[in-house]
DNA sequence: TGGTAATGGTTGATTTTGTAACTAACAACC
DNA sequence: GGTTGTTAGTTACAAAATCAACCATTACCA
């Protein structure tokens, strides 16, 4: 007889990881999607020109890990609703250097601020020694730190 | 002056969630698309029929907080390629219970078995407190528990 | 009983994503 | 200089997700 199994689905990593990725992004996402109408990749990639402009779409695409259509048409988007600016490169006229515009960097620091907050929120649930334990493991996970 | 702000994305709970998310999903993806052809909402299905067969398709949006329509296409599938029964109640016909059929139930056993061995092989990165430690916060943070 | 609301599930239209093929610019090598 | 190969980014078409409207059935209730 085939022994009744001691899985649990709810215990299985990648969808734990999931539940918690999806239940954890909600309330994040209200804020860009109806304060700004953004989708996902576009306040991510919002955020990383934030922090590290000016850069190209393909350095994006590396760091975020997502693919360079999905960067491409974010890109597109953004820079239609003037939160963005591309700025071909002189020296190799195939990339394209982006960066805030005003309107985009005011964007920026009120979603920052909102994430900022919104993160501590989800970090409450814990203590800090936990939080840092599961950054630290959650960084392991996603591959940031090799080890 | 604006001060240059301590916020890093790469901390960002939501944000580093969804990364280790995807990360730790893709070697499992491999396995239930290239060996069955299944999306990540059939095999969600499929394990849900697994663990607490038979239930109604509302159990599953309720259980694995999925939208409707992708369950009600994702069994549709199911059915077509014969892994899954459904069966009308007689007592109230607009509910109709789902089953695994013997090929469901072997494809189950099958993936069942690759993701124990791949969530060993992920939890393998941390000690046995640390591994428990994470499962219980990404439990809270998934809602699956109240606190 | 009859009318209205609620539930389980499906379908169609639109939006978003994924995959592959493509253009343009540069690099390397002969 | 002229192939050949790479890289940056876009576009076209197919696959999938989202949203709203939709049946059919059951529940509620005057």
């Amino acid at each position: 007889m085939t022994e009744k199994d001691d899985f649990h689905l709810q215990d299985f990593l990648p969808y734990l990881l999931n539940q918690a990725s999806e239940e954890s992004s909600l309330t994040f996402q209200q804020v860009y999607k109806n304060r700004y109408g953004m989708l996902r990749t576009e306040w991510r990639v919002l955020f990383h020109l934030g922090m590290y402009q000016p850069i190209t779409a393909s350095d994006i695409v590396i760091r975020a890990k997502i693919h360079k259509t999905k960067i491409s048409r974010a890109v597109q988007k953004l820079v239609d609703r003037r939160f963005v600016r591309r700025e071909r490169r002189p020296d190799d006229r195939r990339q394209e250097l982006l960066s805030l515009t005003p309107a985009g960097e005011t964007a920026y620091r009120d979603l920052r601020e909102v994430a900022r907050q919104y993160d501590a929120q989800l970090m409450a649930k814990f203590t800090t020694g936990e939080g840092a334990l599961l950054r630290m493991m959650l960084r392991r996970l996603a591959g940031f730190e090799e080890s």
